[in-house]
DNA sequence: CCCGTCGACGCAATCGTTTGTAGTATCGTG
DNA sequence: CACGATACTACAAACGATTGCGTCGACGGG
C-alpha cells in the first residue's frame, strides 16, 4: 500500500505464487515458466511500479552490486577522469561506485579497504596500491576480486590498469634529445610507490638508449608530487648542475615547481630550461609557458579497469597482470631547443 | 566455518539465544541484558571477529547506512573538495558515499537520481539540481532527504549549502572599485543554473551600490562554465566596450577565456585589464598572471552539507532553508589598477 | 489402461538481522 | 506462603527476495 510493492504484491496481482514471479522477471529462470504467465507476471509488475528490493536480493545471493573504489586523494584533480571512467561503464552492467578517500595515509586506506569489504562489495578497484601489497592480501584473502589503477605492486600477481610509463618517459626523452638537449635532468617522484621508481628506471634506461648520462647526480627525488616538493629537487638538481638544459619531471605539479625554481633562478621555462611534465592534468595549457606533457588516458584507465573487475566478477575471460596504456606526448611551449644548440 | 562468522555463531559460542546476542550487541538495546551475559556475548564476538551483515541489518531496518551524491560532471576538479568533505562526516556515521556522475546532462541526473532511490540509500545530495525542481519532487516524494550544494532552487523549501554568491561578487566589486576601476563588466554564467543568475544579481546589485553603470550591455552570458565560452562572452563583451578596465567573472574557467581573449587582443591581463575568477579551483595561482578570486569553502560545503543531512535523518534540528558560506577574496597579480587612474 | 516423463508451478527453507511477545526464574511483599 | 512485579531471555515472525524440491496434471507409449 504505502511503500513500494514487493514480490509479493505482484505475484497477487498475476494470480501466481511469489516463487513463480520471481522466476518470471529473472532473465536467466524466465525459460522455466509458461510464456503466457510469464506475460501476466511481467505486466503486473509493470503496472505496479515493481523494483526488486537490492538488499533482499543481495542477502540472498550474496552481493551488493556495487563495488568500491578507493582513491588516496579526491582532491588530486588526477582522479576526476579514472573515476568517471570507472562509473561509466559500471552503471552500464547495473554496479553502483562506492568511493573511499585514503587522504594519503597508508594506515587510513587499510581502514577504508577493510570498511569495503564489510559492506560486501562485489569488486574492489584501488589507486592506493603502495609497493608493498598488505591491502591486497586482505582482500585477496576474502577472495573478492581486486584490480589496481595507477598504481602497481612489487608481486604482480593483480590486475592491474597503468599507464605504460616507460613508453611514456621515452616519449619525454626523445622529445628533448632530438630538440638538441644532452644535459637532461630528471625530478623522481618518491620511490615507495610504483610510479615514482617506475618512471625514474624508465628515465635512466630512455637517457641510456641515447648514450647520455643518467647517474644518480641528475636525478632528484621529491618527496611527495607537490608542487612545493618539485621546486625544492629541481632546485638541488639546478644547484648540482648548473649547466643542466633541461628537466623531465615525473609528475605535472613536480614540473610545475620546476618551473618555479627556474624563474628564482632568473631564467625561463622553455628557452632556457625545458621541462616536460606528466599526466597532462587540465589547465595546463593555460600555464606560461603552456606545458609539453606526457598525456595519459586517465578516463580509460578507469573504464578499463571496471571492465575487467566484471569480467573477474562474471568469471569470463580478462587480461591478467598489469595492461600498459600507452600515452601520448602534447608538445607545448615549456620545451625548446636549448640556447647552445641554437 | 568458511565465511565471515554470523550472529548465529556468536549466539552459540556465548551459549545464548541469537537475539539476546543481538540485543547485546546493539547499544541502543544492551541496557535490557544482563552485565554478566553481555559480557559474555562481547567476548564471544570480538573472539570471532564477528561483524554485522550490512545487508540483513538493512532489510530489516530499512536503511543502508549509504548516502548519494549526484554530481554533474566528476571531472571539474570543483568537486573534489566537495566530494571530500561529504565523505570525511560520512564515515565518521559509518555512512558510505556512492557516487553519481550525471554527465552534464538534466535526463541523465534523473536517471541517476532514480537509481539511488532504487538502492534505498538513507539520503541524496545533489551538486546537480537546475533550477526547476523535477528531481526533487522525485525523490522527495519518496520521503528521502535531500540535499543540495553549490546549487539551490527557485523553491526554496529544500535545504540547501551554498556560497554567498552575493558576498562573494561583492568582494570582488568593491576590491577593483578600491583600485579605481569604474567601468567593469562582468562574464556571466549560463542563466538556467543557480550559480549563473545569483552572481549575476549580485554583480549588478554591487555594482548599483557603487553608482555604477550595471545595464544589460556591460552582461555577457556564456553557454557553459568552460574556458571557450568564457573567451567569446569576454570578446562580446570587449567589442560592445573597448575601454572596459575590468572583467567579473562567475567562475574561474571563465576568467582563463577571458585571460585569452585579452592576450589576443594584445593587451596584458591585470595592468591593461583586470580579471576575478569564482571559485578559487587549484593551480590558479601558477599562472601567468597569478588570478586574483574569489575562494569558495568547498570542503566545508560539502561537510555542512552532509552533516545537515545526517541531521534530517536522525531526525535532529537542522538548519533548514539555504545555508550561506562566506568567501574569501585571494588578491594575485591579475588585478591592477587601471592604467588610466595611474 | 497403467505408468513413466515432462512441463509448469507451488511449497517452504534460506540469507542474517531485528523486535514484539511469551515464558521462566527470582525477588519482594503482604 | 502465595502472588504479582521484576528482570532476563527464548521463541518466532518478520524484512523481500531466490531456489531446491515436491506436486500435479497432461500426455504418450506399451
Amino acid at each position: 500500500m504505502n511503500g513500494r510493492p514487493t514480490l509479493k504484491d505482484v505475484a497477487r496481482e498475476a494470480g501466481v505464487h511469489v516463487s513463480t514471479a520471481s522466476r518470471a522477471l529473472n532473465p536467466a529462470t524466465s525459460s522455466v515458466v509458461n510464456p503466457e504467465t510469464l506475460k501476466r507476471v511481467v505486466e503486473a509488475a509493470e503496472r505496479l511500479g515493481y523494483r526488486p528490493h537490492p538488499l533482499a536480493r543481495g542477502l540472498r545471493t550474496n552481493q551488493t552490486m556495487s563495488i568500491g573504489m578507493v582513491i588516496p586523494d579526491v582532491e588530486n584533480p588526477l582522479f576526476g577522469p579514472i573515476v568517471a571512467g570507472a562509473e561509466s561503464v559500471l552503471v552500464e552492467d547495473g554496479y553502483s561506485l562506492l568511493i573511499g578517500n585514503a587522504d594519503r595515509g597508508v594506515e587510513h586506506a587499510e581502514a577504508v579497504i577493510e570498511d569495503m569489504i564489510e559492506r560486501h562489495v562485489d569488486g574492489l578497484i584501488l589507486a592506493t596500491a603502495t609497493r608493498d601489497d598488505g591491502q591486497m592480501a586482505m582482500a585477496g584473502s576474502q577472495g573478492i576480486p581486486i584490480v589496481l589503477v595507477n598504481r602497481t605492486v612489487d608481486k604482480g600477481d593483480v590486475p592491474a590498469i597503468v599507464g605504460d610509463d616507460h613508453a611514456g618517459i621515452a616519449l619525454a626523452v626523445d622529445h628533448l634529445v632530438s630538440l638538441g638537449h644532452r644535459r637532461i635532468g630528471h625530478v623522481a617522484g618518491p620511490s615507495w610507490v610504483s610510479t615514482g621508481i617506475g618512471r625514474r628506471d624508465a628515465f635512466v634506461a630512455a637517457m641510456e638508449r641515447h648514450g647520455l648520462d643518467a647517474g644518480p647526480d641528475v636525478i632528484e627525488e621529491a618527496e611527495w608530487y607537490q608542487v612545493e616538493p618539485g621546486a625544492n629537487a629541481s632546485a638541488a638538481l639546478l644547484d648540482r648542475h648548473p649547466d643542466m638544459t633541461a628537466i623531465v619531471a615525473a609528475n605535472d605539479l613536480l614540473a610545475l615547481g620546476c618551473y618555479r625554481t627556474i624563474r628564482s633562478l632568473g631564467k625561463e621555462v622553455g628557452p632556457d630550461i625545458s621541462v616536460t611534465g606528466y599526466n597532462d592534468i587540465p589547465l595546463l595549457d593555460l600555464m606560461q609557458p603552456p606545458m609539453t606533457a606526457v598525456r595519459v588516458p586517465h578516463r580509460q584507465m578507469g573504464a578499463e579497469a571496471a571492465s575487467t573487475l566484471l569480467a573477474m566478477i562474471a568469471g569470463t575471460e580478462y587480461h591478467k597482470g598489469t595492461k600498459l596504456l600507452t600515452p601520448t606526448l602534447v608538445v607545448r611551449g615549456s620545451t625548446a631547443p636549448p640556447r647552445s644548440a641554437v
